[in-house]
DNA sequence: TCTATTATATCGTTGTGCGATATATCGCCC
DNA sequence: GGGCGATATATCGCACAACGATATAATAGA
């Protein structure tokens, strides 16, 4: 059974993460949440008090915009990537790249090399 | 030529790159700042108000434990690693290598293979 | 002598993730 | 119809960590 990640693991991703999701589809808040918890396994669970904040921060940012709508049958607020959030998407991946090599080489003791996604 | 990363993408993962090194070898503040500096190409820069509270708390943690010695030269509080530093580093690492593998899936269209460390 | 580097420490600010709490809707079972 | 759990969004206050700024001091070299 997974544990939860350690708390301030990942801290400092969660934007990434988030603008992962949006760029490969519209998408609103829980479902969002419930994506990232899946990818992880079940462990990189985050509450609404954490995910709610961080979009509307990624919307003032103007990386993501919202809009409500209903048509899918309950109302709810789907957020999708702009053209700004894409660019620094590409620009955190990169960084986040280059950090995973770098702490492969610090740990390199306990690194397990990373499978390419399927 | 480097730029910095991105300021929180560390976040959480310090305690971590710290442990790792003094894993290897005791080793003092300055040191181990360098050390996770040149591991990251440059780009894991962390200024010394993160560093001399991180190895404060770590220490008040029992996960290291310090000791002045000025026998190389000049006075220097050297740390190394306990017991329970090395499992609560094996620990992490695992988790780290977890959380990788779930940011490999969510940024598949951005993710670079991490080369096994040499 | 002056300056840069080495070396450690602490302070106050800022940001952010979290738990708690609130509100409301929906589907389901009794 | 009533109760309940899941869905769905929002906000508040707390806690904590990373940061820049600042301080101190020893050493090396120009």
């Amino acid at each position: 059974m997974p544990t939860k990640f350690e708390t301030d693991l990942m801290r400092g991703s969660l934007d990434l993460m988030v603008l992962s999701v949006l760029d490969r589809e519209t998408q609103y808040g829980y479902v969002i949440q419930k994506k990232i918890r899946a990818a992880s396994g079940g462990q990189a669970k985050f509450s609404a008090g954490t995910m709610y904040p961080l979009l509307h921060r990624l919307e003032s940012q103007k990386l993501i915009r919202s809009k409500w709508d209903a048509s899918s049958g309950r109302r709810r607020k789907w957020y999708s990537i702009t053209a700004a959030g894409k660019k620094r998407l590409a620009k955190q991946a990169t960084q986040w790249n280059q950090y995973a090599q770098c702490m492969a080489t610090l740990m390199q003791k306990y690194f397990q090399p990373i499978s390419a996604p399927t």
